[in-house]
RNA sequence: UGGGCUAUCGCCAAGCGGUAAGGCACAGGACUUUGACUCCUGCAUUCGCUGGUUCAAAUCCAGCUAGCCCAG
């Protein structure tokens, strides 16, 4: 057998660039594929900050794919990314919740379509730019690993990859920090060597969320209604509750001489529940669509590290499982701001033992 | 209609003769491959109006206007 294959997902960035990079160093077959997404070809974007997956993006990749000397193309990915990561957002929004795109975006598109896609012309494996290892445990199992930088890690949105998926993942990015993938894209001469990290929502540009879900769904938008307090006190008037999440602050225009932020949302009655710092507070979630990843199950209780958010520094807290598909985590200590429709995702030792959707 | 009280940034609110605190809200920025949170910066040449006293007034005086509370 000749040099394993593999499709390297070229967002244009720094990081898969290098990706791309240092897998070449190591001997194997890259193919170099920009997913195309979400970009209409009449809305050419300027995206000079970047954006994973935005289309100046195709340009940069192209050029890095050039420098390198590998097959480069790009792959469209439109129908399954409106379906599975738009489509998805917008329902969230509309149902009262909190979508992470991020996480959809890598489990659908990225994993199952791009590998899917991959494996039909001869991949042997899909490598990303993101900051994870991937780790086989004692048991056998693969699982999510932090990079070597806590700063820049990236597990919590891949928590939903399959046993399978990870079979055929390679992120060579996650052995190295952010300074030195920067490095090395310099020494090798990549054109992308000092390109700005993306950031914020890659399909709504301008970063209003909310008047993109007015748009895509102008006729089922909630419209407005009231700001209550736990104890059901009107303080006001909301615009809808697509605008608002679980522990936001900003935007709420109520002058109430201390801060007051979102506790809650909700859609039956079109309510928003307001409080104090304190209340945003909790001890206890209910996650669901678990993926069970470094842990094939679980039988009993077990203590881990959960993270609620992205950029969340993770709670130690009790997991167990109450039901079919419904894991409950208990946080040893508070944590701030659990929100519907987010993700929670379980450590122990920096590995990724699985994972859900917060219910509640 | 008498009597009393209060009028300071969008909201709340310091100030009590010496040249406008603070909080909330809001705006901008930083941070950030989700939403948030957080952090930084900005935010009344002006104190209901008109006069007066004073070297000097948001602060004292008079009148006016508005709101609130008692009495009728």
């Amino acid at each position: 057998m000749g040099k394993k294959k593999v499709v390297v997902g070229m967002s244009g960035g720094v990081d898969s660039s290098v990706a791309a990079y240092l897998l070449k160093k190591q001997g194997y077959d890259v193919i170099g594929v920009t997913m195309q997404i979400w970009q209409d070809e009449a809305q050419e974007t300027r995206e000079e900050n970047g954006g994973c997956c935005g289309l100046s993006a195709v340009d940069d990749a192209r050029r890095v794919a050039q420098t390198l000397d590998i097959p480069y193309y790009v792959m469209n990915f439109k129908q399954e990314f409106k379906k599975n990561v738009i489509d998805y957002f917008v329902e969230e929004y509309l149902a009262g919740r909190t979508p992470n795109p991020c996480i959809a975006c890598n489990r659908y598109v990225k994993w199952e379509s791009l590998l899917k896609r991959s494996m039909e012309i001869g991949a042997d494996y899909i490598a990303t730019g993101h900051y994870a290892r991937i780790a086989v445990m004692p048991n056998g199992r693969y699982a999510i690993r932090n990079s070597v930088t806590a700063k820049k890690d990236q597990t919590y949105a891949l928590y939903n990859l399959t046993q399978a998926q990870l079979a055929h993942t390679l992120m060579p990015v996650g052995e190295y920090t952010k300074e030195e993938i920067r490095q090395i894209a310099d020494e090798a001469g990549l054109p992308v060597a000092h390109k700005p990290d993306s950031q914020e929502i890659c399909f709504i540009p301008d970063n209003d969320y909310a008047a993109f879900i007015d748009a895509a769904a102008a006729d089922r938008v909630p419209g407005p209604g009231s700001f209550v307090t736990k104890d059901g006190k009107v303080l006001g008037r909301h615009l809808g509750i697509t605008h608002y999440t679980v522990g936001q602050r900003k935007g709420l225009n109520l002058a109430m001489g201390h801060p007051v932020f979102v506790t809650q949302i909700k859609p039956e009655t079109d309510e928003v529940v307001i409080g104090g710092a304190e209340d945003v507070f909790g001890d206890t979630l209910f996650s669901s669509r678990i993926n069970y990843m470094g842990m094939a199950d679980l039988p009993a209780p077990r203590e881990v590290v959960a993270k609620i958010r992205y950029a969340h520094a993770g709670e130690r807290c009790t997991i167990e499982k109450t039901a079919e598909d419904v894991i409950k985590c208990t946080f040893h200590s508070p944590v701030r701001a659990i929100t519907p429709g987010q993700a929670v995702v379980f450590y122990e030792d920096g590995l990724v033992l699985g994972g859900g959707t917060i219910m509640r």
